[in-house]
DNA sequence: TGTACATCAGTGAACGCGCGTTCACTGATGTAC
DNA sequence: TGTACATCAGTGAACGCGCGTTCACTGATGTAC
């Protein structure tokens, strides 16, 4: 260990840190839109155009924020749903449903840069798919794993017909294998759900109606559940 | 009809009209958040000032907008229902739920303003928070129709216990009295679920997922709509 | 191990821009008598 | 109907601000021989 001082490569990464945490601090505070550039700088105690030896651009910084966002969501989910035995499908759901809520309210500006209005001007580059696609796949797969150990089959046939067409099946016979098309659509709902919940709870939508938000969210998420889990699937229910 | 001349009230009418139009021109270019009052007047051939005679700042002539975009909305929504006969609650669901995605889809930066992410900064008053009520209204009058019209009793009794408190009864009890407390909560979740949805599919999150996004909204308002009618509430199914 | 050169982080000044809001003003429209 | 005054819409200049980005530079760190 004879790192007294960092190597240039390592103060890069390190500064890199330091910039996207100051960001992130920032974006705190004020939100994503009011971030800038020249703020961060100053708050680091660096002139404004030092950052531009690490981001290229302010819409760099943020892709790299965005990216963060992502796997950081998608980490927390999936520790979450881990920590729940694999034969309890309907609970491993409540657990990362509800993990994702809570990461929604303990970073509302991070969420609200995910899956509030778009940035406009601002065009996600490509390679943000991948991490944006993590939660997804936290529940997908579960929901995959339940039906796998499951001998239910061909449920919810009465609206097979109406999906053909629907959904992009080459995506998802690569992410829900052996998965009924019903229960597919019916998943993306799920997914679309937990997020239409959390974003109007978040925005002010549930003033005045929703008095225990904890306690509501469980049970939306329970009843999705209903529609997305084999018959046989799991015991537990609510809370 | 003496008028050749509006008198100076019709005048300033017309004119506080004429600016909210081309904000929301503009707003449909580049989005609320780049709304300037500056480009508004230079777009109208008037130095930026002489808004000031009409909006004592940029914060309401956004509130203007936001109440405005509300009530069109809620028309809309509510002109939709309205064409469909009343003993179809599932079909006024879907006309109404497909209504508001359609506005959402026609006018996506101000469905952003009212259901994206909070402008970081702008409060908005209490006067904003009828018409916002407005579109969540036609829903819950539809529901609460459909159990007036039913014999249907005390369903999903197995979810009563653990809703104990989860709303505000005040509140639902003017909007829909005579409806039990759980199909209330699923009522909620079915306004969020839509929203959801249209976000989702407005903010691009379905992209490699959801291929027919029309049909899978349907399917979606459909399968939320089992939960909230009551079991003999409507012949119809899906499109 | 030492020297010559290349790489890179951070500086400081500048460019050009747009914003919200204020204020004293002009001239037209409305009102009271 | 005519005059004196009050109200109001719009002007033009200004204030003070912050932003993203570029560029020539200094001095420290790394690399090749």
């Amino acid at each position: 260990m004879s790192e007294v001082r960092p190597t240039r490569a390592e103060a890069r990464l390190l500064q890199i840190e330091r910039i996207k945490s100051t960001s992130r601090r920032l974006m705190a505070e004020k939100g994503a839109p009011g971030l800038s550039l020249r703020e961060v700088a100053r708050e680091m105690g660096v002139v404004s155009s030092a950052l531009y030896r690490y981001f290229p651009t302010r819409d760099d910084l943020l892709t790299a924020l965005i990216v963060d966002a992502y796997n950081d969501l998608g980490d927390f989910a999936e520790r979450a749903a881990s920590r729940v035995p694999r034969d309890d499908p309907r609970r491993q759901l409540q657990a990362a449903a509800s993990a994702i809520r809570k990461w929604a309210k303990s970073n509302p500006h991070e969420y609200a840069l995910l899956y509030g209005s778009p940035v406009p001007g601002y065009e996600a580059p490509l390679f943000t798919v991948e991490p944006a696609a993590r939660v997804a796949l936290v529940l997908s797969s579960i929901i995959t794993e339940a039906w796998r150990h499951s001998n239910a089959e061909g449920r919810r046939d009465d609206i097979g017909e109406t999906l053909r067409g629907v959904l992009v099946t080459r995506t998802l016979d690569g992410v829900m294998p052996g998965v009924p098309e019903p229960v597919r659509a019916l998943s993306l709902m799920l997914w679309s759900q937990i997020f239409g919940c959390i974003s109007f709870e978040l925005f002010g939508h549930y003033k005045g109606t929703v008095r225990n938000a904890n306690r509501f969210f469980a049970i939306v998420v329970d009843e999705t559940a209903n529609l997305v889990l084999p018959p046989d699937g799991g015991p537990t229910r609510g809370t």
